[in-house]
DNA sequence: CTCTTGACCACTC
DNA sequence: AGAGTGGCCAAGA
C-alpha cells in the first residue's frame, strides 16, 4: 500500500532519457554516476532512472550487466544483500571487499551506514 | 496474452 | 530480530 514513490522530476527524466532509451541503460547510467567511496540503494537507482518503485528492475539490470560498479548498489537500509547473502556468500564477500577497498566501512553483518556513505546525487 | 520470476521494499506479528 | 505477507515494475517463457 505504501507508495514511497515520487515521479521523477522533469529534469531528472530529461537528463537520463535524453541520452539513453532503454530502462536498463538508464539504470546503468545512474549506477555509473555513483562515485567511488559512495553507495546507493536499488530503489534510489530505479527512481533516478525513471522507474519509481522499480527497485527489483534495478536489481535485474545490475545482474545482467558486466563491468559495472555493482558493488556500490545495495539493498535499503544499507543491507548488503543480506537476504541473498546466505545464498550467495561468496558474492557478498566479494562485494564487501571491493567496498572496503574504496573506503566504505562495512560491518561484520554486512551493514553500511547510508548516512555516511550514501550517495546524494547533485541534480 | 497469462503466469512466473527476481542483486527489492515496507508493514505486521 | 526474524519470518510471513503483499505490493511494486519489467522481462522472459
Amino acid at each position: 500500500m505504501r507508495r514511497p514513490t515520487r515521479r521523477p522530476t522533469r529534469s531528472e527524466q530529461d537528463e537520463l532519457t535524453a541520452h539513453v532509451k532503454s530502462l536498463y541503460k538508464a539504470i546503468w547510467a545512474v549506477a555509473r554516476r555513483i562515485p567511488r567511496g559512495k553507495v546507493a540503494t536499488y530503489g534510489q537507482v530505479a527512481e533516478l532512472a525513471g522507474i519509481p518503485g522499480g527497485a527489483r528492475v534495478a536489481g535485474a539490470a545490475m545482474r545482467s550487466s558486466k563491468g559495472l560498479p555493482w558493488q556500490r548498489v545495495l539493498g535499503k537500509r544499507g543491507k548488503n544483500r543480506a537476504g541473498v547473502a546466505i545464498l550467495d556468500p561468496v558474492g557478498a564477500a566479494v562485494q564487501r571487499r571491493l567496498l572496503e577497498g574504496e573506503g566504505v566501512e562495512v560491518t561484520d553483518r554486512g551493514l553500511i551506514d547510508l548516512v555516511r556513505f550514501g550517495w546524494v546525487p547533485l541534480r
